[in-house]
This record gives structure tokens, C-alpha cells and sequence, in this order.
DNA sequence: TGTACATCAGTGAACGCGCGTTCACTGATGTAC
DNA sequence: TGTACATCAGTGAACGCGCGTTCACTGATGTAC
């Protein structure tokens, strides 16, 4: 019967108690911005003591290290999925960004966010984010069309290392990337609020950039 | 000899204290990141006390306001100068943004970077903002090519608020708009370090979106 | 040119605050026989 | 089923820290006559 998924009671009220503490870590990061996130005001919120958290987390960076494993996780499974239930449909994987990213915008901007100085993450959350970009890759490995290839197609074409696949067709990995870009360009431009007043539908801004993904 | 231009001698002192203190203040920004500037340490660094500063700045949060308004007027000269210098040239005004950028990535950031929760900026700097706009949209004015409307060309015609000319033609709009979106996507994603180790050299693909806007 | 006064820059002490984190301890939960 | 022990969650006190900000004060700089 004992197996590796076999949990104790212990462990199970671990787990779930880790989990509430990083439920409430992003609410404060909603409310207050990630700069004010603080165990001591966490553990009051679940009234709990400040210290008692350390049962729990090593430190505070640990926890912060935590919620952005959790917020490129999400968006990993998020696309992941969205890849196997429309397979090489890149505009499938936009739209599942968008949503994601209108759903969880404090997990945007921990990923995509003004970077803190000097902060190095952890090869196991760098290789979540190769594992985001390969999945974009095999998206876009039909190519939209057969278009002249410009300078800069030349240029990716000797310059691949990030695409862990020598296969790729070129026109693929530059679609990759002005997915990221342009998509990355309207999501968070409107998710930080200056489209605000603006008048236009960011919505119907964005699907013309996806429309444009094939075009281009 | 009086007039509105005369400064005296404390005057100039005063005004150059500022301008030292928020010198200080944005080195501090680029070292651990805005949210861990405090009036005490730029202080310190200035050989000065802490309270010193209270006669130059109100709050913390006033200096802040300040550099945002600097930042904001940073970008809007550089705009106004590359578009007096290149009249009607979309390409220029958007080289000009990528070196003020990679000159100053601390303001770019503090600009569009990860919003604080809650904070509204004063009327004039989104008055310096619109400015911005507007002289983008100018640039753009002459449309590249007679292309056929997309459905969101339509929805602008119709949502055009934000451009304080109700004259300009919708593909202006429209190319202003992915203007800012596909190279803020570019520019934040390489600042940010999301480029780092992927090996193709961000310019080019800079470059190679500049291109399109004229294309698209 | 010299004196009397007002202005203002900067200091140091002090306030209250919340932070991260350590530590010795209590009490509850689980384990072994 | 009951007892003896080990494990572990959580507490409260304490530490040192740096922060923003206020206040009464000193000393230098500028102004008026």
C-alpha cells in the first residue's frame, strides 16, 4: 500500500497550509504590489503569529521564489493545454494567453513585470519557461505561408539557440517570437493601465495582432 | 533687469540639490529596483541627514511623483526632438525610443513598467503622456499605403478619443497604435532580460518589426 | 561700509512603525510497543 | 486498548534594523537701512 504518492494526514495539512499562504501572498500582491509583500502581515490575515509561517517557508525570498515558480507553472499548464486541445493553432495559444493573463494579472507581471535587480531565478523555473516557449514552437511549426525571407529571418536562421530544435523552419521561429513580443505588447500595455480612457476595445486590438501572426 | 527669468543665487542652490537628489535617487532605482528607494539612504549617499531632504522634497512619495513627471518629459522631448528633426518619419521616432530606452531603462520602467496598486498619476503628467501620443500620431499621419480596412480599423474609426485629431485618417491611428504595443513588446521583454542567452540580437528584431509597421 | 534683522539650510534627537528572523517553550498529534 | 515517547505546529518575547517624518535648535547666507 505505501507508495510515493501515499501522504500522511501530516502532510496533507502541510501542503494545504502552504497553499493558503500563497493564496494570500497573491491577494496582497493584488492589493499592494509584490515590493509589500510580508509574511508577518500574511500570517495575520490567516491568525496565525508571524513565526509560525517559518514552519512553512524558509524565508520570505523563499515564498516570493515560490509564487513566481507557481505563476510560470500556471501559465506553462495553461498553454499546454490549450496546445493539446487545438494542435498548431497559434491563434488558440493567444487567446489562452489573454485569458490567462486577464485572469491572473499579479502572475503577469511577476513573469513579465519590471524585473527586481540582480534577482537570478532558479534553473527550475528557467527551464518552465524554455518548456512555455517550446510549446509555442510546435504551434507555429506549420508555417503560415511561403513569404520572402527578410534580413532578419537570415539572421534567426544562424542564430537558434533558444529554440531547442534545429528543425524548426525559420519562418516558425520568427512567428514565435513577434507572437511573444506583440502579443507581450498589448497585454501589458493594457494590463498596466494605459489603454485606460483610451476609448478602443484592447480586445479587438489584440485579435487583429493575432490576425496579423499569419499575415505578417 | 527683473523679470520672470531671474534666479537668485539660493534659487540656483536649491534647484541644483534637487537635481542631485533625484540623481541619487535613480541611481538607487537602477541598483534594487523603485520600490526600495528611501529619502534616508539617497541622503546618506549625498553625505547629507535624513531630514535635510524634508526641505526639498515634501514626501517620499513627492519625489517619486517627480521622477515619474521627469521620466514622462524624458521621452516626451526625445520624441520631440527626433520628430522635428525627421518630420513624418515613423522609424526614426521609433529608433529614438529604443536608444532612450536602453539610456534610460530605470525611467522606462518606472513608466511602463508594473503599476503600483492604486496610484493615479497628476493631470500634467498624463497631459506630458498625451503629448507623447500625439506627437507619434502626427508622424503618422501620412498613411504608408492604401491597405484595405481590417474590422478593427472600423471599430477605431468609431473609437478615436484618445487622439485628440478627429482628422486623422484611421490607418494613422491604427499604425500608431502598433507602434507602441509591438515595440514596447520588443523593448520591455529586453529590458527585462527575457532575451538573455536566447542568442539573436534583440536590435535586429527591433529593426524587422520597425519595417513591418510600414508593411502591416 | 557697517550693523540689525530675517530667511533658510542643515543637524541630531526622538517618535512610532513594521519588517525579517531566532529562540525557548507549550500543547497537540502521531507512533511504537 | 493503553501507555511512553517522539514529532511537530504554533506562540510570545525578543533582536536589530531602517524606514518616514516631526521638532527644536544652530549657524550660515542674504536683505534693509
Amino acid at each position: 500500500m505505501a507508495g510515493a504518492g501515499t501522504t500522511t494526514p501530516r502532510e496533507r495539512y502541510r501542503a494545504q497550509v502552504r497553499a493558503e499562504v500563497k493564496e494570500r501572498a497573491w491577494e496582497q500582491i493584488a492589493t499592494a504590489g509584490a515590493s509589500a509583500l510580508s509574511l508577518n502581515a500574511v500570517a495575520k490575515q490567516m491568525g496565525m503569529s508571524g513565526p509560525a509561517l517559518y514552519r512553512y517557508f524558509a524565508s520570505r525570498d523563499e515564498l516570493i521564489t515560490e509564487l513566481i515558480r507557481d505563476a510560470y507553472r500556471s501559465l506553462a499548464g495553461t498553454f499546454r493545454g490549450a496546445a493539446s486541445e487545438s494542435p498548431s493553432d497559434v491563434a488558440a495559444l493567444a487567446h489562452a494567453l489573454r485569458r490567462w493573463a486577464l485572469e491572473h494579472p499579479q502572475r503577469y507581471f511577476l513573469i513579465y513585470g519590471t524585473p527586481v535587480p540582480g534577482y537570478q531565478a532558479p534553473e527550475d523555473i528557467t527551464a518552465t519557461a524554455s518548456e512555455i516557449m517550446t510549446t509555442l514552437l510546435d504551434a507555429c511549426a506549420a508555417p503560415p505561408s511561403d513569404t520572402t525571407a527578410t534580413p532578419f529571418d537570415t539572421h534567426l536562421d544562424t542564430h537558434r539557440q533558444w529554440a531547442n530544435d534545429d528543425t524548426a523552419p525559420t519562418a516558425a521561429l520568427h512567428v514565435a517570437l513577434v507572437f511573444w513580443t506583440r502579443l507581450h505588447g498589448v497585454l501589458s500595455l493594457e494590463l498596466a493601465g494605459h489603454f485606460a480612457g483610451m476609448g478602443f476595445d484592447p480586445a479587438l486590438l489584440y485579435a487583429a495582432e493575432v490576425d496579423d501572426l499569419r499575415a505578417g
